[in-house]
DNA sequence: CGAACCGTGCTTTTT
DNA sequence: GCACGGTTCG
């Protein structure tokens, strides 16, 4: 076991106070009275209640530099907690910018995960279980965490769990991997180990929840590895077993500041107290309505009930905001009073009027990707008198990821350049985990997980069966799967073939293992790997439309390494920074789910698809009911608050879901917007076109779609989140025969080279099949098409139909 | 063993 | 509508 050192326990120690007091930087400027109030109340709890807009990191940053400026803390001995990597790159730019270089002395300024990824690996082999061995009969043996432990991601997450739910004789399909997971998140969001479950929540997963939970600890154990969760509450369970240790750094985190604490979980409250248990200087930033991860086990009441947590804390309201007109502000405002339970705050401005908050109802989700591109567009150009706003200035934000798929279509046809922020992570994407097996096994050989993966990845004719062979002599023989496969190879237990590429793969990796003992450049290394096992070739010889891309992606992988001394370097950083940065040369529409677009601003915000069901999500409020409903509402809070001077509002009569057309009421948040900051942009006639005539619209637009089934009084009956305004109970979830909009309209498509199409000619396009031109407008078809996606989308061109036979589909 | 075909279930949100 | 897993066939 290690002893707590101090003299290696923190980096950046010898920081000398010169660099500190070298800037009198001018960090207080421009400060309004509850920003520096909240800056210079610097011993005992804090609580900066801070609303959307008003200045929070600010504050905050200069609290860090203020602290640092007055001699009461050197960089090093403050722990500044962020939920992002993004917040915290952001927080030290800006201390930085105050500071000068001491913020790189900051050691302990980033997200929860990386700080404990930190603590934790100075004290790894602290965490630790006596097991039961399945070699000695009967017997067991003391496994210990070492301080290289690797963290999984989800997916061997999964896989690890597949095989214990297998093992336990449970029914795969039935009682899925993904759930078991996300039960063992829950736990570990709460700081349960397997010994802590409360008997309510034993019942869960058919009764073997826990046990399977105990099995995955000590599988983890054995594999070195650690998951999210395990970062937090290993770091937990050190500090209440050793109390010398938590004691050594409750002295030297002199000052600890937490960024959005309405998002804390219960685990990182208890984090968070343990650290703070002694000074209690301790300042919590964040905002209660802007608590939007109760599903990932936010707790709001940890920022509820701060007062009573840390006693005598200062309570300081931030509620000047700087970001919105006053018609945005008070919108949101509006929509936001609809909750109870609330600190409360009242947000105000002095910016100018500027324009309402604009409402437009479509026919249908294609319709509304339509319109938003256009009107993007038009803004691009200047519009209404405003001058023109650069694409960067616009962002579209979805409640769900699915809803982007609608405008990138659009905008690709249209060539409106977009960017799409929180879709697969680079370090999520098939062929970098893959490369990334590789190196893991290079890199420990023990690595069954990495191993497993990549064994028949390019196919090396190692099925089910070889596998399992491999599986069976590693497992008896007590060895890893590396060398059991080596062992298979020598016993010629797997021959012919398969066994022979074996033999390739297991080679390779001893002799790339080799050369990465004998310290080879890393990055040629990583080529040399990529190359000789065949897996760059894979992809060459791929002929699928996404390949050139992996290939890319590949490439940018080797690139990524440059940053890096060696390989374990890098896989140690990967799986904690996953932003992938886009590059930055034209502008480009921002596309993002709301929850990716907290912390952000923009100047023109869209809000499509406020559709009861949609937004608020259905399965929110089934699985939470108001409570479900109160986030998604302070969900559409942060949305409208995302906006600095133009923001619009949308939603779509008619949807197409799972490939079948639903129609939805408009949101019932809409109807809690206030009339007098709302502009209707929806024509008279289609929706009613003004306030309270949304409802009647709604009523309409129910009765004309077959009106009020049995299944949704059954639901209404049940829940009082249906008890809204009484139109609402109107809203189906029942299948029925619908229109087929796209069917009867007539759809308006660029087309690619118009002039080579004359009215009433036959056309087929890629996406919508066949149809007739019944109009060109200078350089745009309009286009009746005989019937609506029906075949898969493989380009999108415009063609005359006797060259339709060109186009593979 | 692997390619091709068929059927099922799913979409909130993420460190 | 699509991805994924399972089954069938060569």
């Amino acid at each position: 076991m290690t002893q707590f050192d101090e003299s290696d326990a923190f980096e950046g120690a010898s920081l000398s106070a010169r660099a500190m007091s070298a800037r009198p930087a001018p960090y207080l400027d421009g400060l309004n009275p509850a920003q520096l109030q909240a800056v210079q109340t610097v011993d005992g709890p804090v609580l900066m209640l801070a609303g959307a807009g008003t200045g929070k990191t600010r504050a905050l940053t200069a609290r860090i530099a203020h602290l640092m400026a007055q001699g009461k803390a050197r960089p090093n001995e403050i722990l500044a907690v962020t939920f992002t990597n993004k917040a915290a790159r952001e927080m030290r730019d800006r201390v930085g910018a105050m500071m000068g270089e001491v913020a790189e002395g900051m050691p302990w300024l980033g997200t929860f995960h990386s700080v404990c990824v930190k603590l934790l690996r100075r004290h790894a082999e602290l965490v630790g279980r006596t097991v039961p061995d399945p070699l000695l009969e009967g017997g067991s043996r003391e496994l210990f965490l070492k301080s290289n432990f690797t963290i999984l991601d989800t997916d061997d997450q999964n896989r690890l769990l597949r095989q214990l739910i297998v093992a336990a004789d449970m029914d795969e399909k039935k009682w899925p991997p993904r759930m078991l997971a996300g039960i063992i998140d829950h736990w570990k969001n709460r700081a349960w180990t397997p010994d802590k479950i409360p008997a309510a929540e034993a019942q869960a997963f058919d009764g073997q929840g826990v046990a399977l939970y105990r099995q995955y600890q000590d599988r983890l154990l054995t594999l070195n590895a650690v998951d999210f969760g395990d970062l937090l509450m290993h770091v937990i369970g050190i500090f209440q077993t050793h109390d010398d240790i938590l004691q050594k750094y409750r002295n030297w985190f002199r000052y600890i500041l937490v960024d959005e604490y309405q998002d804390t979980n219960v685990a990182q409250y208890l984090w968070l107290r343990l650290l703070a248990g002694g000074h209690r200087n301790i300042c919590c930033v964040g905002d209660d309505d802007q608590s939007i991860y109760g599903w990932r086990g936010a707790e709001v009441g940890n920022i509820l009930r701060f007062e009573k947590d840390f006693e005598g804390a200062e309570i300081i309201r931030l509620e000047q905001n700087y970001r919105s007109t006053p018609h945005i502000l008070a919108a949101a405002s509006a929509v936001i009073a609809g909750n109870k339970g609330r600190l409360g705050k009242t947000l105000w401005t002095e910016a100018e009027e500027g324009e309402k908050v604009r409402l437009i109802g479509h026919w249908d989700g294609d319709e509304e990707a339509r319109w938003i591109g256009e009107e993007a567009e038009s803004l691009q150009r200047g519009t209404r008198g405003l001058d023109p706003k650069s694409l960067d200035d616009m962002a579209i934000l979805v409640r769900a990821s699915h809803q982007m798929r609608a405008f990138e279509d659009r905008f690709l046809t249209i060539g409106l350049p977009y960017r799409v922020i929180g879709g697969p992570r680079f370090y999520e994407r098939l062929e970098i985990r893959d490369a990334m097996a590789y190196f893991r096994v290079v890199v420990s050989p023990d690595d069954d997980l990495a191993f497993e993966r990549i064994v028949n990845t390019p196919k090396r004719g190692l099925g089910d069966k070889a596998q399992q062979t491999i599986q069976v002599m590693a497992r008896s023989n007590g060895i890893s799967l590396l060398e059991g496969a080596k062992l298979c190879v020598a016993t010629k237990t797997i021959g012919g073939k398969g066994g022979a590429a074996l033999k390739e793969l297991c080679d390779g990796f001893d002799r790339w293992r080799a050369e990465l003992l004998d310290g080879r450049d890393h990055i040629r290394l990583a080529e040399e790997i990529l190359d000789e096992s065949g897996y760059t070739t894979f992809w060459q010889n791929e002929k699928t439309p996404e390949a050139p891309g992996r290939l890319e992606n590949l490439k940018e992988l080797v690139k990524a390494l440059e940053g890096f001394e060696n390989l374990q370097g890098f896989l140690e950083h990967v799986s904690l920074i996953m932003d992938n940065e886009q590059s930055q040369d034209e502008p480009m529409v921002t596309l993002m789910t709301l929850h990716g677009a907290k912390g952000l601003e923009f100047p023109v915000v869209f809000l499509p698809g406020w559709e009861d069901g949609l937004f608020p999500s259905q399965r929110s409020m089934d699985e939470s009911g108001v409570k479900g409903l109160e986030e998604e509402r302070r969900l559409a809070y942060v949305g409208i608050t995302r906006a600095e001077e133009i923001c619009t509002i949308s939603f779509a009569a008619n949807r197409r879901v799972y490939g079948q057309w639903q129609s939805a009421l408009p949101s019932r948040f809409i109807d809690e917007l206030p009339e007098a900051h709302v502009e209707v942009l929806t024509p008279p006639g289609l929706y009613g076109g003004g306030f309270g005539a949304i409802g009647m619209a709604a009523a309409q637009h129910a009765a004309m779609s077959g009106g009020v089934t049995s299944n949704l009084q059954e639901q209404a009956a049940k829940a009082d989140v249906y008890n809204s305004p009484g139109w609402r109970r109107l809203q189906s979830n029942a299948t029925r025969p619908l229109r087929q909009p796209s069917e009867a309209r007539n759809l308006t498509i660029d087309a690619t080279a118009v002039s080579a199409f004359t009215e009433g000619d036959r056309v087929f396009h890629t996406k919508f099949g066949y149809g007739e031109v019944i109009a060109i407008e200078g350089d745009k078809l309009d286009v009746e098409f005989d019937k609506a996606g029906s075949k898969k989308i493989v380009g999108r061109f415009l063609l005359p139909a006797e060259q339709a036979g060109d186009v593979p589909f």
